[in-house]
DNA sequence: TTCATGTCATACTGGTCTGTATGGAAGCCT
DNA sequence: AGGCTTCCATACAGACCAGTATGACATGAA
């Protein structure tokens, strides 16, 4: 009966992740995982030793993932620049759907919620996180070199307040149940990020 | 023995805010708190019908009277407009110490653990920050009458935006454990918003 | 064929958590 | 004074949950 390679666990931390994004890491029972794939307690402690070292599975290998894919991966092109940036800022706001904003963003909920309870974890997202931040800045310096921006403009701060206000935008559609609301927040954030230019 | 009044509520009401600040609400265990008041189940079941009731005053009773008189009220004066605003946000960048930074904004903790998980405490939760963000867009619409702020501002969202920028300034700020994450975001912000005078 | 190893199921344990049942003490009303 | 209500303590119940013990079955090596 025994599964092939190590399928398994990928369907424990596929269906972790998803049941994670959607009622927290605490609300998330073992139990609850482990109905949804048709395991068993069993099949779970093999793979994980514990449901804290899920978490950080979860963490280092779903979000960190689906991050790098949809944010990160973009800007490391030879050709990345604030417009790339602004690219994946429109695409976000085509592509969230009403489920999606009701349960908010992966990294940012998780982060949020380990804060006080899971160093390793929150070190992970932490990673994550600034690995973006570090990108952002780095596309946004190139473009300043080009003269695309404004010799005025910190990049650095800016990075740091690209991802908080893209965090607090998700956050806040959380909060309002309401996509339109994701969109208006970020439409503002792409004006300041045009206002940037030269 | 029995207190005057109700300020055993008060007492439950308030070391219970502090707690679920620190840790969330589901990981907030009743033990915890009624350890810390020096009280009892008997003393719990008395004032609250159940945990979720707890919460729910929390939200309407604690964490919305303190947004209201750090965020709200200042806003509410005849001659307040933007800079009242702007005001806001340098003080509260003065204000956050490495322990209010690490423990993030109550309202957005409780808000986001709560998105699908209490139907009422989000509900009361999104109320006050609707509330917010109405006191904020008039303000902006006032100073836009006056000719203080620009004409192609608009001024509703620009209301969510800042909304949602402190939110997730605070935030980001949470997960990197470091004040100076959020003063370096809510620079940026006020930057943004002394831009938009004309 | 036999034995070791990897994979997973079943059944159970100990602890934690919310919530209840009950009663006792203090104040108020009549 | 007697009874009623408010306020709270103690002890307990029932559910849930992470984690463990044990063994079954399959595969591959020797």
């Amino acid at each position: 009966m025994a599964m092939a390679e190590k399928a398994t666990r990928q369907t424990i931390l596929q269906v972790a992740a998803n049941e994670i994004h959607e009622n927290g890491f605490r609300a998330t029972g073992l139990n609850d995982i482990l109905s949804k794939t048709k395991l068993t307690k069993g099949a779970f402690y093999h793979h994980f030793k514990s449901k804290a070292e899920l978490g950080l599975a979860v963490a280092r290998e779903v979000i960190d993932k689906a991050v790098k894919e949809m944010w990160i991966n973009p800007l490391k092109t030879e050709e990345a620049g604030i417009d790339t940036l602004i690219n994946c800022l429109e695409y976000a706001m085509a592509a969230n759907s009403q489920k999606n904003v009701s349960r908010g963003c992966p990294l940012c909920n998780l982060s949020q919620e380990m804060a006080t309870q899971d160093q390793k974890i929150c070190e992970s997202l932490k990673c994550t996180t600034e690995e973006w931040r570090v990108e952002i800045e780095r596309i946004l310096k190139k473009d300043q070199e080009n003269d695309i921006i404004r010799q005025d403009v910190d990049c650095k701060k800016t990075s740091f307040f690209v991802i908080s206000s893209v965090q607090g935008a998700i956050g806040l559609a959380k909060s309002y149940h309401d996509p339109q609301t994701f969109r208006t927040a970020l439409r503002c954030l792409i004006d300041y990020l045009h206002d940037l230019k030269a």
